[in-house]
DNA sequence: TATTTAGGTCAGCCATATTGACTTAATTAT
DNA sequence: ATAATTAAGTCAATATGGCTGACCTAAATA
C-alpha cells in the first residue's frame, strides 16, 4: 500500500480523510435502513424481508436461484424469510418453464408493502439529492459503484 | 412528495435512478464490511467488535456513555462485546476523573487489531478514490454526509 | 442411465440486537 | 445532609438473521 501520510500525497487521500469516509459509510447506512426497519418491526418482519420484496418487486418472475445470487445468503437463510412472505401472501410462487424452478412475484399486498418501505428510502434520498447539482450526484454514484467488489459490480449491472 | 416521474423532473431525480442509489448503498456497504468480517471470524469476533475498537482507537479515553452515543446500541448489547475485548486484553479500562465513569483505551494488541481491520477498508477506499478527481470525492462525501440523519450529522461533526 | 441442478427441509449453532428489572457507587441539587 | 440523578453493570428472556451439515425430491441434461 502507498504511504497515505506522505507529504506528497494529495490531502483527500490521507488516512484521516479516508477514515471519515469509513464513518460516513457507517452512519449513512445505518440511517438509510432505520426508516424501513421501524415499519417492518410493527408487522414482525425484518430487514431481510424488505430485501426480498425489493428485488422481487424489481424483477418479477425472479427465480430463487437468481434471488440468492443477488442477496448472497444461503438458501436456508432465505427460506425462513421467503416462506413467511409466501404464507402471508406478500409473494406468489409459480412454476417456471423449467419445472424445477419457481418464479417469485409480488401480490398486490406485497407490492403495497414494497412501496411503503422503499418510499421511505426513496423520499430520504430524493430530499438529499434535490439540493445537489446533477454532477455531484453523478460523482456520488460513480464512487459508490466503484466501492462495490468488481464481481458484484457486474451483478449490479445485470439487474440494472 | 414530489412526483418523481413527472416529465419536468430532472432525469437524475427519477424513481428509477433513486432506486439505483438504494442498490448502490446495499451492495457497497456489504462489500465494504466483508473484508474485516472475514478476519474477525477467525478470532471469533464480529463486526460489533470492530466498531468498538475503531471508535476507541479514534478517541482514546472514550467513556462508555460516549461510545454508546456513537454506536446507538443499548449498554446490554455493548457489554458482551466490550467484556470480551477487555477480557482478551484488546481494550484497557481505567477510572475517569468522575469516578463513576470508565475510560476505554486500546492496548498494543487492540491497536494492532484495529490497524489490521481498518487497513482493509482504508486500502479498499484508497484504491477506489485514487482514480478519481478530488472534486468527485468531495461530491461523494458531501452527498453521503447529507444521507445521515441531521442529529447524527452533528455526532459525526463532534468526533471529526 | 447417470449426473447435475433447483429447490426444500431439519437440526443446531452463533452474533447482534432488543426490553425490562434491578443494583452499586458517585456526583449533584435541594 | 439528604435526595435525586447519573454512569455503569448485570440477569434473564426474546427476536432476527445469518451460518453449517445432512439429507431429500423432482426435473433436466450429459
Amino acid at each position: 500500500m502507498a504511504d497515505l501520510n506522505n507529504l506528497l500525497t494529495p490531502l483527500f487521500l490521507n488516512e484521516k480523510e479516508i477514515r471519515k469516509i469509513i464513518e460516513l459509510m457507517f452512519f449513512s447506512y445505518r440511517d438509510f435502513t432505520s426508516g424501513p426497519d421501524r415499519v417492518l418491526e410493527q408487522i414482525k418482519f425484518g430487514r431481510a424481508h424488505h430485501r426480498v420484496i425489493y428485488f422481487v418487486g424489481k424483477r418479477n418472475n425472479l427465480t430463487i436461484k437468481e434471488l440468492l445470487k443477488i442477496l448472497q445468503i444461503t438458501k436456508q437463510s432465505l427460506s425462513r424469510v421467503l416462506n413467511q412472505l409466501v404464507k402471508e401472501k406478500y409473494i406468489i410462487l409459480s412454476i417456471g418453464e423449467d419445472k424445477r424452478t419457481k418464479k417469485l412475484t409480488l401480490s398486490k399486498r406485497g407490492y403495497d408493502l414494497e412501496k411503503k418501505l422503499s418510499n421511505i428510502q426513496i423520499n430520504k434520498i430524493y430530499n438529499v439529492i434535490k439540493n445537489f447539482e446533477e454532477s455531484d450526484i453523478n460523482s456520488f454514484k460513480k464512487v459508490l459503484y466503484k466501492m462495490i467488489d468488481i464481481n458484484n459490480q457486474r451483478k449490479f449491472d445485470e439487474i440494472n
